[in-house]
DNA sequence: TTGTACGCGTTATCAG
DNA sequence: CTGATAACGCGTACAA
């Protein structure tokens, strides 16, 4: 079963059917130049009756746009991205945009680099790490359309970006976990090294602490890698080696939940022998056992916001440079309240 | 900023360049027809030279294919499509194949209806009910390929469908309950009308209490509708009126949470005065208080397997028409047993 | 207000 | 093995 070459029908057939030129069909579903209302009607009734689609290679090639805008990740592995997904797609198709979506982990030679770019795209989303800063340089010197989610420019390419309040929210939080909770010993499991907001919120735990005067102890930061598994080898490599903090902060809820996990195989209760607390509030935040002190951060509504800004891009207008989203604390049992 | 029109490099950039034809350059490009081993090195020199990339659009629209599959889904609103969006992505970059998604839910007439189809795309992939039938007959009409996933074909079509066992999944479920656990009173949260899923998780529930002499009580049925919110609410409701199961079975997990809210809200126990069970084994399951009892569909699995074939149909292979994966019992706490 | 005709960047069919 | 060149379906000056 193969596509039906033969009763094909293209702009060719819907002109003769209404009568009219090929231009003047165009005319009508562009709604460029002016056409006569009743010219128009006919047009849309050979549309109609032929059930006629345009079709987007010759229309991309013939006005140089391609009508889709390309979201780059590096890997769909967290319920992080149900939020993020959903608010691109929403967004881009109440904008008329199609969108395409490619992950850029884990990626072998073998595959072409970068299947999204200015070949097929109008322009793109760039989230977080999901590509080299080499390429989005290339990218954004050919001019192509860009706004990075969860990460900010590169240094004087002033690429719009969206993100959301990583290090006042760290830092609030920690602030939080002294002030109210009177911790002093807070262990901190870290994002990879190459998240962004892995790098603000380290930075809002570091600020923290130093305006209580609590020295910074390397020994209490290990990695949690924005992962379960990740998170659970650290945790649990810590309660081998006695670890002295009273909390930890896990620097997204992913590896939370990985250091949750870890606390209850060393059979610690949580929050009596160890408070636990994380970043983002994913929807699985507050059904864990107990449920998880985050900071919540408007994921979906930055994807939208990105992908409105992109479209303005696309078309020229200015937009924000930087979008800084605010995020908020939402204290649950784990950190030993109530 | 606009994308540079002046240095664009196109195919007759690189053919030049490489001291050839562009009819040669394609064959290199495209692996199509032979060439000498200098000859296309030279080209693959011009190639890396000029950082050229194919145009898409120009691609398309001579060799008639889009090199681009389409994912069309109701609505991303829940944990169940990272695994499912995550499947069909990695699947389909494997191929060597773009990937759009458009949602279909909630479409206002002013947008195009369907914005993924035989114009963009050499092929779909349909979940669940999110086009409807004459559509489906529509595109199958003019050939499109496509393969549908969560639900079946029509009468007489054979579409190839991707499914996993919902109704033995069920029966094992409601048999379990019966003979293990020793309930005869369970009540059951329906998936929407629409949704295969649905039809078949009730239909396994009904078979087991009929094989177990257990009379069909429609006043044991309610509307889950695959929904946290709906399910909140049929649940309160039942309880309001003093509903006489001893567990209740969500035909999915996001029901099974909403369930899980409404009882706690009336303070009743899980599974001591109530008992609880899902469907599909979402993460969330795992971590809920008490965990969740379901039954885990291969979600990722149903993904990929989806997208092979729907690249062998693109490529004129045979494939399954009906594929349909098991699913397995996962016990855990919320059904009353350890 | 409408039609003609050219060009968009590739692929594919021919000859050579 | 390689090179011209005609499609592919549509947008858009330019003319009328």
């Amino acid at each position: 079963m193969q596509l039906d070459d033969s009763n094909r029908i293209t702009i060719v057939e819907v002109a003769q059917y209404a009568g009219v030129s090929t231009a003047t069909v165009s005319r009508v579903i562009n709604k460029t130049g002016p056409v006569l209302p009743e010219t128009a009607a006919k047009v849309y009734a050979a549309i109609e009756a032929l059930n006629y689609k345009p079709n987007a290679a010759a229309r991309g090639l013939a006005s140089r746009r391609t009508n889709a805008i390309g979201l780059l990740v590096d890997e769909i592995n967290s319920e992080f991205f149900q939020p993020m997904l959903r608010g691109i797609e929403v967004t881009a198709r109440a904008s008329g945009m199609s969108l395409l979506i490619s992950s850029t982990g884990g990626m072998d030679k073998a595959t072409p680099p970068y299947p999204l770019g200015e070949n097929n795209t109008d322009g793109l989303i760039i989230f977080a790490d999901s590509l080299p800063q080499e390429e989005i340089l290339r990218l954004h010197k050919i001019g192509l359309p860009m706004v990075l989610l969860h990460r900010s420019s590169p240094p004087n390419l002033n690429i719009p970006c969206v993100t959301v309040e990583n290090k006042i929210g760290a830092r609030r939080m920690v602030d939080y976990l002294i002030e109210e909770r009177g911790y002093r010993k807070i262990a901190f499991l870290e994002g990879p090294d190459s998240h962004e907001d892995a790098y603000w919120r380290k930075l809002g735990y570091q600020e923290s602490l130093a305006a209580h005067n609590i020295p910074f102890d390397p020994k209490l930061v290990s990695l949690g890698g924005f992962d379960e598994a990740q998170a659970h080898l650290s945790v649990s490599h810590w309660v081998e080696q006695g670890l002295k903090a009273k909390v930890i902060f896990a620097a997204d809820d992913d590896s939370a939940i990985g250091a949750m996990i870890a606390l209850k195989e060393a059979e610690l209760r949580i929050p009596e022998d160890i408070a636990l607390v994380g970043f983002d509030d994913i929807r699985l935040a507050a059904y864990l056992d107990p449920p998880l002190t985050t900071v919540r951060a408007p994921i979906e509504q930055a994807a939208r916001i990105a992908v409105e800004q992109l479209v303005k891009v696309i078309h020229g207008e200015e937009v924000e440079l930087k979008t800084l989203l605010p995020t908020e604390l939402v204290i649950r049992r784990s950190c030993g309240c109530c």
